[in-house]
DNA sequence: CTAAAACCTCAACCTAGCTTTAGGTAAAGA
DNA sequence: TCTTTACCTAAAGCTAGGTTGAGGTTTTAG
């Protein structure tokens, strides 16, 4: 093996990056300083990136339009090769994962917009037992395995729980 | 018309409020800068409460947990009457209100699922052409009132775009 | 060779949504 | 009465996700 793979493997700017990004630079200091993206130095002390960074800002930035913290996204790109350049497999996964996480979020949206459809029936908000003032009460009951809507003593709650509040 | 209104409408303290709305009294205080609440001081100068505001924060915390910011909340809550307690019917006007917020989160996370889906097909995430990257896109077609997998071009730019990044 | 453009670091600033701290007053109970 | 608990204000601090600015270096274009 000689050079070739440095030949090979052109080196972007942080200029570069930042506008077929579509990023500031500072924000690509940013992603840096915490750890989402990385980059090596020239002689001159200035940021070279490799290619696949871009791929990388796609993923924060499609990652955050699901919101996805910043966080969460640095770990799931922590589950990206380290030795080799990432391949479409490794990036699929990715995908996949998200999807699911997607998934949970639309889940639980909706359960949300059933409980305000029952709160509409009442007018209700309950501080005790409405299930929309008490939004854990879904979380929890996720954790159970067990939907709140099938929970009938608390849909019960729900109903003309109006006069019992002011 | 006497102090009977005065006499029927038991205000409640700062420490009772946090206590029965569970947040903390500095959250009582911090809703009241940003006008989320009101409140009314007796002669020692501390705050008190109409019972509404156990209502208003059940539905600053419901509004929260839809992903409405305050000051979106805010003005939901302006539209509430100011002469008199808000009744069943107000209340229950606002539900309505965010449940239809809430659609159109669902609505959107539901678009964004399909494009990770499409995406999966191909690893991509290009940053040109992959809807993923560019969820912009799907705003932009939503205010056109057009949705985005009824865009066949885009839809294609999806599949296999793999190669032609790194 | 020189000037402009790009880059560097470090620190401060910004919005949202609160919490914490400091120093002081009011109310409640033994 | 005395002491504890509750409350008051104002300002500072915190997390997330960046942006802005100051002061200095490197690269690039003419």
């Amino acid at each position: 093996m000689t050079v070739a793979s440095e030949r090979d493997e052109p080196r972007l700017s942080v200029g570069q990056v930042a506008k077929r990004a579509d990023v500031a630079v500072s924000t690509l200091h940013f992603y840096e300083t915490k750890g989402l993206i990385r980059s090596w130095r020239n002689a001159g002390n200035q940021r070279r990136y490799k290619k696949d960074v871009l791929r990388r800002i796609a993923v924060i930035k499609a990652g955050q339009k699901m919101g996805i913290s910043l966080i969460e996204i640095k770990q799931t790109l922590s589950t990206l090769p380290e030795s080799r350049t990432p391949n479409k497999e490794d990036w699929a996964r990715m995908s996949r994962f998200w999807q699911a996480q997607l998934d949970e979020k639309i889940a639980y949206m909706m359960r949300v917009r059933e409980m305000v459809d029952g709160c509409i029936g009442c007018g209700c908000l309950s501080m005790k037992s409405c299930p929309m003032y008490n939004p854990e009460d879904i979380v929890a009951t996720e954790a159970n395995g067990a939907v709140w809507l099938d929970h009938p003593e608390q849909a019960k709650a729900a109903k003309n729980c109006y006069d019992s509040q002011n």
